[in-house]
DNA sequence: TATATTTAAGAATAAAGAGTCTTAATTCTT
DNA sequence: AAGAATTAAGACTCTTTATTCTTAAATATA
């Protein structure tokens, strides 16, 4: 449902919502390293990630990223737009090209139920209340 | 979520099941036309199913394919497994490698309801139940 | 100013999925 | 028995996604 590209962005942007939040640079590299991922991969997606708006991104020595919104501003479905697009939220589960709420198909409307519940979750879930419950939880932030 | 070898997959189940049964042998070529798509590649998904037990599959000429149980004895998941697997009900949203009931991340619990309630849905839904609905709604069974 | 560090951009490669084709095996019909 | 129809199997190509690498641009610091 989530591409590779998509887990590792929601995994890196925890992290650097728990390291820096709005206020402190993280260079990349470290999230990379943090990650256990290649820093290449991430370094790519981190830079849509800007592009979207939800990082600012500084060059050079001491340079890296911070959040570009409150934690609390910044929701699941934010990230999931920049990298994967909203496709998944818009389309017939089963491929009938011309299903549609006026025309569904015979799982429309349990389907629609299913993905607006996941919708609904993701557009309420913030960063900062997963951070804070991974803290709450003595759950390490990243494993 | 569902792999387009999926999809295309559960629609021809859907049409075997409308136009033949468990009764009628279909043949996959007039499958693919109806669907309006590949017959190379529907046929390869098709042997997926034939090995899955879901598809009897007769060579020669009137051969084909009939369903190889009671409409209302397959069930979505059935043919998802067949195609795609069940990782995507087993693995973490995020992809944390370590998460699971006893050491969730964040967002587990949250996800698990409606990683369960699709589940649920994909394993209570039967071809029969399907077709019945379209038939009944006067939806194309296929389009 | 020179150097080192870091992101930006895009090229290059690898892997996976999607889609096509060819040949073999089977079986119905004549 | 011969020919035609149909699935089975696997090779092949194309596209997308994943992954790696190279070079350019920016910037802090000595």
């Amino acid at each position: 449902m989530l591409s590779a590209a998509c887990k590792e962005s929601i995994r890196a942007m925890i992290y650097i919502t728990h390291a820096g939040g709005e206020r402190k640079i993280i260079p990349v590299k470290d999230v990379a390293e943090k990650l256990d991922t290649s820093f290449y991969f991430l370094a790519k997606n981190v830079q849509k990630l800007v592009k979207a708006g939800l990082l600012f991104s500084y060059k050079g020595p001491k340079g890296g990223v911070k959040l570009a919104k409150k934690p609390e501003d910044i929701k699941l479905i934010d990230i999931v737009q920049a990298i994967d697009g909203l496709e998944f939220f818009e389309t017939c589960l089963l491929g009938f090209k011309e299903c549609s709420d006026e025309h569904p198909c015979a799982i429309h409307h349990k389907w629609a139920d299913k993905r607006r519940a996941i919708y609904k979750m993701f557009s309420e879930t913030s960063l900062k209340e997963i951070v804070e419950d991974m803290e709450k939880l003595c759950i390490d932030v990243i494993f």
